[in-house]
DNA sequence: ATCCCGAGGG
DNA sequence: CCCTCTGGAT
């Protein structure tokens, strides 16, 4: 097959695993409970290798002690770090989310900026952050969040070779509709969570296994 | 490439 | 014990 034949047929597989996704997690949305936009910011920074529930348990008490970017900004490092200790990285977290607010406030008049080359100088963020607070906070498709579950899932189902998160998210940026790309992404997390899972994936039950190359059946 | 880092599962 | 969880900076 020629290499603009493959990458079709690779776009109309796409399109199909999404609408089984769709059709299995149909109201799948931002896990992160939040009720702003630096709220959100705040959340996924602390969700960077630790589990969404996991981060929805610290954010309550964070939020009541700290509930926006002037009193994050403004927070003492130290009862900082203690509220976030439980996501781990816990240090690093701490100081990005308070540097982070600081820029907020200082450069941009205290509002989460609504741009991907904003967003990117805010200390914590990269691409992962960014496109989250992109898609959830402004409703902006910038691009495809590439986490752990995107990446390993994107990786088995053999939409990209690369380990690289931009490049993956570039060969999904070529392969998905616009529309779709935080879909997708929100999607294959649902699904990374619940059966193709890291360590031991549940393919007897996945409703992708007959269209997906790594699939171990039996 | 390496470091940051806690909590839970196996 | 080892691996994984919505990564990012040096």
């Amino acid at each position: 097959m020629s290499g603009k034949a493959k990458r079709s047929s690779q776009k109309i597989r796409a399109l199909e695993i999404l609408i089984r996704l769709k059709r299995l997690y149909p109201d799948a949305t931002c896990s992160l409970t939040h009720d702003s936009p630096v709220q959100l910011l705040v959340a996924t920074i602390l969700s960077a290798q630790c589990t969404d529930e996991r981060v929805n348990k610290v954010t309550p008490d964070l939020f009541a002690r700290f509930p926006d970017a002037e009193s994050l900004a403004n927070a003492d490092l130290e009862e900082l770090e203690q509220l976030v200790r439980s996501t781990g990285f816990y240090r690093n977290k701490a100081k990005n989310i308070r540097a982070a607010c600081r820029k907020i406030v200082d450069d941009f008049d205290a509002q989460v900026p609504g741009r991907m080359e904003d967003l990117l100088q805010l200390s914590g963020v990269a691409r992962k952050t960014a496109n989250v607070v992109l898609a959830h906070a402004f409703g902006i498709n910038a691009g495809v969040t590439v986490d752990t579950h995107v990446k390993r899932l994107s990786q088995r189902l053999g939409f990209t070779k690369h380990q690289d998160p931009v490049r993956i998210e570039r060969d999904l940026m070529k392969l998905l509709p616009q529309a779709d790309w935080e879909n997708w992404s929100i999607r294959l997390i649902y699904h990374g969570r619940a059966i193709c899972k890291a360590r031991s994936p549940a393919c007897e039950v996945c409703q992708l296994a007959d269209i997906c190359p790594s699939a171990n059946i039996g």
